[in-house]
DNA sequence: CTTGACCTTCCAGTTGGTGGAACCCCTATA
DNA sequence: TATAGGGGTTCCACCAACTGGAAGGTCAAG
């Protein structure tokens, strides 16, 4: 297969694929005439690059993970234990965009949003009121 | 004011100061030994870009955010249209993580986690499997 | 022989800074 | 007066994870 081939169906752009073999996830062997050749077990790889990488695991994460996938001997702890480490990231950044989200949400609400010129966001970006009421 | 004056007083790193003054965010003085000058003004402005950014909001947000703060015969309306665009793209990067973190916790509370190879989490990975049951 | 879809490499840009080197300035103290 | 420290300055490189684009090679069809 070359690398539009395997773009298809695994869903990842070429560029990306370059990429990843750029950094080592991949290593297609090469035609004679220059060009990438996939095999089936590299199409699976990339495929579960992708996925990982839609679940947000980052490149070292998804590295790591991959060479779980490849050692048939290795512990489902260690999988376990990424994931885990990722979910909290997940939870850390799902608060940081809720505490973002209330406190904007309460001003897009008290901004009248009209010709005038007063503005309770402006109001709160120069001088934030951490404690309203 | 020195730059470390305004580092303490913002809360802001002295080298995200001088980045914002590359990026043309805040134009300080001189002084006759090179060092940066800054007066309340800049301050104020300082403080309120780390309170836009800390609200998320990016560069570019800020820079048309600071105009907007500048220019005492705006309408609140653009103002309040900026925090609308911002709080859409909030409101999608929590879907996102929302949906990775369901995907995810589910993929965790089914790997045992222990010495056996066994491992859904890699299993998911390797061929996602959109409809469980 | 040309057209067009493929493929290649390499370089630069994205976002919002951060780290570090090499060097200048200012004050206090031995 | 030398020096030590704690400021400040510039510039260059790096982070993640790609993406865009230029310049050019390859291949099959008409």
């Amino acid at each position: 297969m070359n690398i539009g081939d395997v773009s298809r169906l695994s869903g990842l752009p070429a560029k990306t694929i370059r990429y990843y073999e750029d950094i080592g996830l991949v290593a297609p062997a090469r035609d004679s005439n220059g060009y990438r050749l996939f095999r089936t077990a590299e199409l699976h790889k990339l495929t579960f690059l992708g996925r990982a990488r839609s679940l947000g695991f980052s490149i070292e994460d998804c590295r790591n993970l991959m060479t779980l996938y490849e050692d048939h001997s290795r512990a489902s702890a260690e999988v376990k234990s990424i994931a885990k480490e990722h979910l909290k990231r997940i939870e850390l950044k799902l608060a940081e965009l809720q505490a973002m989200h209330h406190t904007l949400s309460d001003l897009v609400d008290k901004c009248a949003g009209d010709h005038r010129p007063d503005c309770p966001i402006l109001a709160d970006l120069a001088a934030p009121d951490r404690q309203p009421g």
